[in-house]
RNA sequence: GCCCAGGUGGUGGAAUUGGUAGACACGCAGGACUUAAAAUCCUGUAACCAUUGCGGUUGUGCGGGUUCAAGUCCCGCCCCGGGUACCA
């Protein structure tokens, strides 16, 4: 009997979801284990084979777990705000909501097909009213909430107000303008990351490379007011708490340099009083510019000070002379666009004010100038130049001819005219005080005279900047707030949730106001004020979900204290790296905060993360010959004048011109070229000539030619690259007849192939994506092969974190393994018909031999191991070395196959169900107890020593284990083969493990 | 530039604390079954040399080193992928 997947598979799925087999209880006498995925977000284009690899991998694990006796939490849901259901509103007018629930459907029913173990009970969307109203809740806890420096955590804004001088004193404008410079949740005037094209802010991590991460438009610098998350209060706990938790190296290293902490100090250097006089500010105080510098040792290095083209002391200092060229510089420096200024990083822009500042140990004068190379919002927006020690300050005095000072000697040969010395080794020169000192030494000395002298202080900065929480969007939470006088307040816990209210367009206002802008005067807090317009990023609702499915259908609280002390945080995550400094700091930022106010018991997230890598696309190409034709001497159309002369010159006349593009498109079949003719003519050993001669010898062409009097115009010809879908490729060869049936212009294309008659495509490894016709998607495989095999073949692939192209050359070995465990429980009687494949299920209960649970006992260590430590692959390999033995003993007892068919479950699971019902069991495999391994049948009696002279191996020898080193020392040497190798010489030394080699050392 | 991860047959990839490099699978070649094909099964398969048989040499990106022994450890370099981008 043949395995029929296509039917256990379906009953399976039937019978788990009939039998809610996978629900977690919230109470339970097991100890608990936690199984998060990466939280889809629900596209149009539907899952791709790419996306379960890590569903797999955490679906494994899970159905592991439980077989080891845990209460398993594995949910699944959707994070179903975003732009692009909002995009397709735009274009189509069709309300988000909709779209985003036929996606989620289509998802659903991929993810039902693949066999995966979750509890469907506890699904959330993020889009769902009973979702975001607990979103809009937390938002409504974080403006509440001001950080504690004191006690290091975040505080209701109550425990603030007593610190504030004068506070009643206030008008109430005023006080809610002075605590928003405090609440976690904040509204400011900030500089944002504008989009024009999509219309709305975007957070840094939402940026790549000047242009948005979805769409990939340009992105401006622009101030605006805004609400922000103050994430930079927990950049230290952030970064500390990295250390306790189990997760990649790269992701923790991803996060610390986006938090990007550095130690240095700051230090005023005033303003030169003859600056200040010269530039006509009179009768104010001193003033000075605050630099923050993390090698406060150079500081007898310093020959100028930079200034951000934005910093507030730029027009109070800037000489009369110098004050057109500052403000051009100004003006040139704002309108460059992010794009532009890192494009062009290696250009040096800046302009000297024309005023001077102090140097506070030496007293002479230094230049002020101001250059985009300083960021306004990090540090003090302002920094001391120290050219010979430091790179960009190295750039910038070379390109405007400063002086440079060196005042450490390296301790290695150094030229200073081509680099700038930064290494923090050396002793200090030309540096008063710290003549002689190490670098080291002379930080610490020069720290201890600038905060004597009351000059700065040591300080620490963060590169990570507050989070801009608010989007001119339509899709997403609204924001809990509405605005009375010009005051924000939040709405009240029980006016939640705010619901996203209808709107006629997706589009902002004509005056510019977000697309809530447009609900209808009615959406009014009480009638009369307005709410906030803006509404939530796509992270708010994946900022926390991982709690919610705790406790998913709660409607007194987004978690309830017994749930989340029961499960804690999440055990296992496994997710994709691209999210290493957006969502993963984020949900972070909200655990900690959530635990400050006592709400939940855990400060992390998830205490072990698992990055898995993409799976890249594998994209195909045909060529197309691109070609025009040339109109023989004689071509003629009655009374038509083709060519005229334009002085001495013959030129074509526009009729000729029209018919010569009319023929292109009306005449011109189009002609692709196998891969061979592509790559030798890119590679020049192929020319334009004999492709046109290919043309006209392989093609139909030259009937057109005659009958139309033409010829191809040589050339013109060219070869373009075309992405042709994957899905009509097998093995890069392309199905001909399906390419043309693939698009209506290709119909009636010509094909030159290779030799054969097989048209060979071009490949490329790329990211799978929709446009590049190379997207897999994982019904096709299940469909074909069933979701055990798919289960299998992607864990197959490779290690879970590493990146590879997606293939299914391997496929077939995996779906042939299906079938050899399936026949290995359908092998004992062999029926009477000459048809050997109508094998029944067969199995004996006799004890099996020492061989069989050998095998066995050897898989289920292997599997145990590989499951541990998240290796996948390699347990796939054993599953099939395991069931080749078996088969090669012939073995059917009971003894063996019941408990394979356990350690085989959690990959695949439908098969195994279906063999443990045959084997004789009413209940699902899901909770049957995972067999443990018995060491005592693995131990062998001898083992076949690799004999090997100078390292190399050259023959093997049995020996009994219990036989001492110096025994088999002496065994080896007594050896025929031994003396052979040995030719007559005495070993000087003779090497032997125990259980591992034995090594003669000539 | 900096940070992270990786480089092993024709291909995907195995290889415990340094201890038989290439498990397992694909592909390929040959064979069996078949009218034929598919499916299935068997045999071989790192390269080179030798070949009647035995066998030998080289080999884990490159160059050095440590060691009885290196894919694995150390030093220097090259290449591919990912992240980051003037953070003082």
């Amino acid at each position: 009997m043949e395995y029929n997947f296509r039917e256990v598979e379906k009953n399976w799925q039937q019978y788990w979801a009939d039998n809610k087999t996978f629900k977690a209880e919230n109470k339970s006498s097991k100890p608990k284990y936690y199984v998060l995925d990466m939280f889809p977000y629900p596209s149009g284009a539907g899952l791709h084979v790419g996306h379960p690899l890590g569903y797999i991998a955490s679906d494994i694990f899970a159905r592991y777990k439980r077989l080891k006796g845990f209460n398993v939490l594995h949910p699944m849901g959707y994070d179903s705000f975003g732009l692009p259901a909002e995009q397709y509103a735009i274009q189509t007018g069709q309300h988000p909501e909709i779209t985003t629930k036929t996606n989620i459907a289509r998802y659903r029913e991929q993810l039902d097909k693949i066999g995966f173990s979750f509890d469907w009970d506890r699904e959330v969307r993020t889009s769902n009213p009973d979702y975001y109203k607990w979103t809009q809740w937390i938002f409504i806890q974080l403006f509440n909430s001001w950080y504690n420096p004191e006690t290091n955590k975040a505080e209701n804004i109550s425990t603030l107000i007593p610190k504030l001088k004068d506070f009643d004193k206030l008008s109430e404008k005023e006080q809610s303008d002075l605590l928003l410079e405090y609440r976690l949740a904040y509204l400011s005037d900030t500089m944002v990351n504008w989009c024009p094209q999509l219309g709305t802010v975007l957070a840094n991590e939402e940026v790549k490379d000047g242009v948005s991460e979805r769409g990939g438009y340009p992105v401006e610098r622009k101030l605006m007011k805004q609400w922000s998350l103050r994430i930079t209060a927990y950049a230290d706990r952030l970064l500390n708490d990295l250390d306790g938790i189990d997760w990649t190296e790269s992701i923790k290293e991803a996060q610390r340099n986006w938090i990007g902490k550095s130690e240095g100090t700051s230090l005023k250097f005033k303003v030169a009083p003859s600056s200040v006089i010269l530039s006509g500010v009179e009768g104010e105080e001193e003033k000075s510019i605050e630099v923050f510098t993390t090698r406060p040792d150079t500081i007898f290095g310093v020959s100028f000070v930079t200034l951000a083209p934005e910093h507030e002391l730029v027009a109070k200092i800037t000489t009369p002379e110098q004050k057109n060229t500052v403000e051009e510089y100004i003006t040139f420096a704002k309108n460059r666009s992010e794009r532009e200024r890192m494009a062009d990083v290696k250009k040096i822009t800046g302009v000297f004010t024309g005023a001077y500042v102090i140097h506070p140990f030496t007293g002479k004068q230094i230049p002020i100038w101001i250059g985009d190379y300083v960021l306004a919002g990090y540090g003090t927006g302002a920094v001391m130049a120290v050219p010979a020690h430091d790179t960009r300050d190295f750039a910038f005095a070379n390109h405007f001819g400063i002086d440079k000072k060196i005042i450490i000697a390296p301790p290695v040969e150094w030229d200073f005219e081509k680099n700038s010395y930064d290494e923090k080794e050396g002793k200090l020169i030309d540096s008063d005080f710290l003549n002689g000192l190490e670098v080291k030494a002379a930080i610490k000395k020069v720290i201890s005279v600038i905060e004597e002298k009351g000059l700065g202080k040591g300080k620490t900065n963060f590169r990570l900047r507050d989070a801009i929480f608010g989007r001119q969007r339509y899709w997403g939470e609204p924001i809990p707030v509405y605005y009375e006088n010009g005051i924000p307040k939040v709405l009240d816990e029980k006016e939640l949730p705010l619901l996203l209210p209808e709107v006629d367009k997706y589009l902002p206002t004509e005056t510019g106001e977000p697309p809530l802008a447009r609900a209808s005067s009615s959406w009014r807090k009480d009638g009369k004020h307005e709410f906030e317009y803006s509404t939530m990023p796509g992270w708010a609702g994946s900022s926390w979900y991982f709690l919610r499915y705790m406790d998913a259908h709660n409607e007194k609280e987004f978690v309830s204290k017994e749930a989340v002390n029961y499960w804690q945080n999440v055990d296992l995550y496994i997710g994709g790296a691209e999210h290493a400094t957006g969502h993963l700091l984020y949900v972070r930022f909200w655990t900690k905060f959530l635990n400050d106010l006592g709400l939940i018991p855990v400060s992390e997230p998830a205490k072990k993360l698992i990055n898995q890598g993409m799976i890249q696309g594998r994209s195909n190409f045909v060529y197309r010959v691109d070609y025009s034709y040339e109109f023989l001497k004689d071509f003629k159309i009655s009374n038509v004048d083709l060519e005229k002369f334009e002085g001495d010159e013959l030129v074509a006349t526009e009729t000729l011109k029209s018919l010569k593009q009319n023929f292109a498109k009306d005449v011109t079949p189009s002609i692709f070229v196998s891969h061979s003719f592509y790559s030798a003519f890119s590679k020049g050993t192929f020319h334009k000539k004999d492709i046109s001669n290919l043309l006209v010898q392989k093609t139909d062409i030259y009937e057109i030619l005659k009958e139309y009097n033409l010829s191809i115009d040589i050339d013109s010809i060219s070869l373009t690259t075309i992405h042709v879908d994957v899905n009509i490729v097998n093995n890069d060869i392309l199905d001909l007849g399906l390419f043309k049936s693939w698009r209506k212009e290709l119909e009636n294309s010509y094909f030159i192939t290779e030799e054969n008659g097989d048209y060979i495509c071009g490949s490329e490894v790329e990211k799978m994506s929709k446009s590049k016709w190379n997207v897999v998607s994982p019904d096709l495989m299940v469909e074909q092969y069933g979701a055990d095999c798919l289960r299998l073949y992607e864990m197959f692939l490779g290690p879970l974190e590493l990146s590879k192209p997606w293939n299914t050359n391997g496929i077939t070995g995996v779906s042939n393994f299906i079938r050899k465990l399936w026949r290995l429980y359908h092998q004992g009687q062999k029926s009477e018909s000459q048809n050997s494949k109508e094998e029944g299920f067969f199995i004996s209960e006799e004890k099996p031999t020492k061989d069989e649970l050998k095998v066995l006992h050897k898989t289920i260590k292997k599997i145990t191991e590989d499951i541990e430590k998240f290796s996948f692959n390699t347990s796939v390999s054993n599953f099939m070395i395991c069931v080749n033995e078996l088969t090669d003993l012939k073995c059917n007892k009971r003894e063996i196959l019941e408990p394979l068919a356990i350690v085989i479950a959690p990959y695949a699971p439908h098969i195994a169900e279906e063999l443990w019902n045959k084997l004789g069991h009413n209940e699902s495999i899901t909770y049957a107890a995972f067999p443990l391994c018995n060491e005592s049948y693995l131990v062998e009696s001898s083992f076949n020593y690799p004999v090997s002279f100078n390292g190399k191996t050259r023959f093997f020898q049995e020996y009994d284990l219990a036989l001492t080193k110096e025994q088999i020392e002496k065994e080896v040497l007594a050896l025929e083969q031994t003396q052979k190798y040995l030719e007559g010489k005495t070993p000087k030394k003779v090497i032997v493990v125990h259980n591992k080699i034995v090594n003669i050392v000539l």
